[in-house]
DNA sequence: CAAATGTATGAACATTTGTTCATGTGTGCA
DNA sequence: TGCACACATGAACAAATGTTCATACATTTG
């Protein structure tokens, strides 16, 4: 019988070790943690609207946007003029939160 | 009143933005993901040890350590010949396990 | 259709990380 | 004391990330 993998395992393989590592560093960066911060009780936002919330000039965020999406992060849908952002992988909220409670920080 | 902080409050300082970030970016690395992961398990291990069972050659996995060190992740303690190194900032492992649980991944 | 608005993209550059290699330092032991 | 083992360190280089700037693209509006 081949182990089976559950969430709860310890033991993680070389592959899930490198995906998590990914995700990791996609959210490793103050801005995009603000992002996500943001996304996590909005739903959605265009681009303007978080450019302004965290004054980050336009290009700068649509690349960390765009990098964000393109990892699975987050999502974007048009709606006019406007692209609105939203989060897919929830986990990074937790993942934040965690250390966010961390007294010692 | 200043409104109190508190670990369940998801509006983070730019500060505490930032001190996440770091801790975020210095787990980001598939072999110091490994290294939690063992240190999770074993409360301590030389380097040696951690050396072998991780097949990462002596300097660069010496690299990683005293990086993780330096940031609070990981203590130490000589004894002997032997340096031990041991988990100080246990929240490292929940947020792994946060993320190894996604089954997308 | 032209102009305005909102967003993306790509090249250039700066900065930060990761890796290797040679060498240094601390400790125990003959 | 001198050698061997365990580990750290620093310089050099490589690769990945972050940032800026100019410009392109899509959509609405006049």
């Amino acid at each position: 019988m081949t182990p089976t993998p559950d969430s709860s395992d310890l033991n993680l393989t070389t592959e899930k070790m490198e995906k998590v590592a990914f995700i990791l560093k996609t959210t490793a960066h103050p801005t995009r943690i603000a992002i996500v911060q943001l996304l996590a009780r909005q739903e959605s936002l265009s681009v303007t609207e978080i450019s302004e919330k965290l004054q980050v000039e336009q290009s700068l965020l649509s690349h960390h946007l765009t990098g964000m999406k393109l990892k699975g992060i987050l999502g974007s849908q048009r709606d006019g003029k406007n692209i609105f952002y939203s989060l897919k992988m929830r986990e990074v909220v937790d993942v934040i939160q965690c250390l966010a409670g961390c007294t010692f920080l």
